[in-house]
DNA sequence: TCTGGGGTCCTAGGACCC
DNA sequence: TCTGGGGTCCTAGGACCC
């Protein structure tokens, strides 16, 4: 059997739980820059604000609903994460962490466990210890643990936040229950195409021929069809090395001057690089774009990018940044508004199997260089070492005026109790 | 004025090889 | 006039996830 633990409403929840006054009352949580809103309380949701609704659009609504508005508060939630992770670990021996507030586990040799009571037991235990409010639905494979835990969800109280599918007659009976939009695995343009062959429960999927879904959904959906058919097909995943790291970023307010917009490639580059090193591998290439404000119709729009290929595979911030700003050069053109900008690093290999070359090699002092600014990066917080080229007096601040305190990462942010 | 960020996998088609 | 067969690798685009 699989378990599926999933947090109720993520953010907002992470948010309420330093602060208690907000318990019962509608939160939403903001996409860097405050952009749009990213996460809900179930009382944001009954107020019926969308996921992805604008900020400043809502601003008076939100206002008049006594909604209180978050920045994201990554630090936060990714401390809280680890927080519930490491409660799940002590309920199976093979977890998958799948996201920030998912997680799938592997329930082998549990013939004997009232499965009912286990997955009441942990959910209690995830509340009681973290204060983070899950739910669990636990089945024979992924997908439909995926589909108790749907149930879970919906109906709190009768379930008690935890649902188990372990017969036919519940398989059926949730399966027809699920709209087929909702099913994981299926998004818009699948689910658009099933309704037109009188696909509208996951059911109904389940009782179409292989054929036409290996041809329309690829070998994916045929899988997914498998696993909601109770014949186990999807397993846990390892973790494994990113094939990409991603660094990319909405300016504030648009740029327009070359030197302005070099430097956040610098940094989007660096920050690249240093994941790359966490997890010990080396790259050899490099996407670099930048785009003008596609929602500002009026404004002349451009947005290119650019793949450099480096002559050998490194991990040095300080060549990968050289890169990112070479290709940055090719595709910068004066007379825009720019409003985003990214650096996407790819082609990975392994740290200690880089084939060397001849003529042209990494830098070899730079190794060492960075694991000393990594270090001492670590200790004193980050940034503390940057590029020259980077932006030394901060000037560059995402929109964040609704940030909570960095409650558990933070010394200084801690909570103080009055007795 | 203001519209997020970071990932994965699969497929078809083109270019190339012998 | 007739124009094979079997491969690999790469890329762009499309779908999906949180």
């Amino acid at each position: 059997m699989f378990g599926l633990v999933d947090c109720n409403n993520f953010y907002a929840s992470c948010e309420r739980l330093f602060n208690p006054s907000l318990i019962g009352k509608p939160i939403v949580v903001l996409s860097n820059n405050d952009g749009a809103v990213i996460a809900r309380s179930n009382e944001a949701k009954a107020l019926g604000i969308p996921m992805g609704a604008v900020a400043y659009q809502y601003e008076k609504f939100f206002i008049e609903n006594g909604v209180s508005v978050f920045s994201a508060n990554f630090a936060l939630y990714g401390d809280m994460s680890s927080r519930v992770m490491t409660i799940l670990q002590e309920y199976t021996p093979e977890l998958e962490i799948y996201s920030i507030d998912e997680a799938f586990l592997k329930l082998v040799g549990f013939e004997y466990f009232d499965l009912n009571q286990y997955g009441f037991d942990i959910q209690k235990h995830v509340r009681t210890w973290s204060g983070i409010p899950v739910c669990i639905g636990i089945a024979p494979t992924k997908a439909l643990a995926k589909v108790a835990n749907k149930i879970a969800k919906k109906y709190p109280q009768h379930t008690n936040n935890s649902y188990v599918i372990d017969n036919e007659e519940k398989r059926i009976k949730a399966l027809k229950w699920l709209k087929i939009e909702d099913v994981w695995g299926i998004g818009r343009k699948h689910s658009i195409r099933l309704k037109e062959v009188g696909v509208h429960t996951a059911y109904d999927f389940t009782q179409i021929n292989d054929a036409w879904v290996r041809r329309n959904l690829s070998v994916v959906g045929l899988r997914l069809k498998h696993d909601l058919q109770g014949i186990p097909t999807l397993d846990l995943e390892d973790i494994k090395p990113r094939k990409n790291i991603a660094t990319t970023r909405s300016f504030e307010r648009n740029l327009t001057e070359y030197n302005d917009i070099k430097e956040r490639i610098t940094t989007f580059a660096v920050s690249c690089s240093e994941k790359l090193r966490r997890q010990n591998s080396c790259c050899t290439s490099v996407m670099v774009f930048i785009r003008t404000n596609s929602h500002r119709a009026e404004l002349e729009q451009y947005n290119n990018s650019v793949v450099v290929k480096f002559p050998f595979p490194t991990n040095s911030s300080i060549e990968i940044a050289k890169f990112a700003c070479d290709g940055f050069d090719r595709i910068f053109r004066k007379g825009y508004q720019y409003k985003k900008a990214g650096v996407i690093i790819m082609d990975f290999k392994p740290q200690d199997e880089i084939q060397l070359n001849l003529f042209d090699n990494s830098n070899p002092k730079h190794l060492p260089l960075m694991k000393v600014i990594d270090r001492i990066n670590a200790s004193f917080g980050q940034q503390k070492i940057k590029l020259a080229s980077q932006d030394q007096k901060r000037v560059w601040k995402m929109k964040q005026e609704k940030l909570s305190p960095r409650y558990t990462t933070r010394l200084s942010d801690i909570i103080v109790i009055k007795c």
